[in-house]
DNA sequence: TGTACATCAGTGAACGCGCGTTCACTGATGTAC
DNA sequence: TGTACATCAGTGAACGCGCGTTCACTGATGTAC
């Protein structure tokens, strides 16, 4: 290879780490991600991915946070989408939005909740999950302000909420349900489950 | 260590390898299991496991079989517990008890999710996760004759079920929920958001 | 415009390690006669 | 009761491998003067 084809720097190593990280889960799984083959991938020593995330626990942790702040992207995208009117609306949205996430990002979602893989108490982390999580509790205050929760705790919905597009999320993910019911699309099956919470849980 | 303590035939060995998983799945996550670790933990040579099972991932294929087992007979003793009258309270305590079955065994709930390290398509594997699934379909249809699903889907009806009891059990297992609410005890939770959907999406 | 120097990005050799799998084996058990 | 033999459980040495981490290094870039 001619130094034209390989500068001595990448430019945007990191970056580029993170593809091959994307690449590594979705081809091998968290369990099968390593340094050396990702720094493979993106074309590069294997030493260099230590260089720039100190460890592998290090990527698999800036890879997870770039997750949260990509849920976080999705989720307002889908809010935005709908032109939300209120809060139900805006929560089926979020729904929606995390599911679709989830679909388009199975490597993140993956690493984002593999606790042994990434360092759990990484501020970084800790704050782009924060953000992300407060997306869910603001439209759950929204639906209480509007009277929506009728006597509920405001804390189960939020987690009923939030285990059901979760659930779905994850089984999609592991192909558990796809083989047992005829709906092949995600975002449709989404779009039903939390069009069926909503409307149940929180009528008008 | 002197004939006496350690006999040639072990007598149940693979019994307690699968006692060796689960620990070993708990200590380090799916990721960390390793054939050598679970045979230490044994205390019986590291090829020994491999004579059983054939390979790692049969070894995990195994413990997951033995998972879905367990789920079944944990939704199963709930739903009996609980003397449901009607499908309503059938599928409740199917919540429950697919949440106990989680907090009670995290690491065969871990590996029988994680797709990449078993074989999917054991025959063993596949008959025991058909019948788990069955007792929720079962219940759905129990519902749907009593007049209970109000023109909904069935299909959905079930996914959201699923769903929720799988991402309540997979959230609280990745400690990611605990952390934000007051509820610390997960049965509890599960009776909450159990009861909620149940009275919410099926009411009498 | 030129030079010196600090800083940062990426290299590549070396290390020690634990792993999964294979294979010829030995010990124990049960069954047929 | 005794003997031969088949079967199964578990051993332990050997293999080759890919891994994460460390470390002294070199190449490139930017900045101060």
């Amino acid at each position: 290879m001619s130094r034209w084809t390989v500068p001595y720097h990448h430019g945007s190593l990191p970056e580029a780490l993170m593809d091959g990280v994307a690449r590594a889960v979705t081809e091998h799984g968290v369990t099968g991600v390593s340094l050396r083959d990702v720094a493979r991938q993106a074309g590069v020593s294997h030493s260099a991915p230590a260089h720039h995330f100190g460890s592998k626990a290090g990527m698999l942790t800036a890879f997870a946070a770039r997750g949260y702040d990509l849920l976080a992207e999705s989720v307002i995208a889908e809010v935005a989408a709908a032109w939300a009117n209120d809060g139900a609306a805006e929560l089926a949205a979020i729904g929606r939005g995390y599911v679709a996430f989830a679909i388009g990002h199975p490597a993140e979602f993956e690493v984002m909740f593999s606790p042994d893989a990434i360092e759990i108490d990484d501020p970084r982390l800790h704050a782009a999950s924060e953000a992300a999580y407060a997306v869910l509790t603001s439209a759950i205050g929204r639906c209480a302000r509007e009277g929506r929760l009728h006597g509920r705790s405001p804390e189960v919905v939020a987690v009923a909420a939030w285990s059901m597009v979760h659930g779905l999320s994850a089984l999609w993910l592991s192909g558990r349900l796809a083989e047992r019911i005829t709906e092949q699309d995600p975002h449709r099956l989404a779009a039903a489950v939390s069009s069926l919470f909503v409307e149940s849980i929180l009528p008008a």
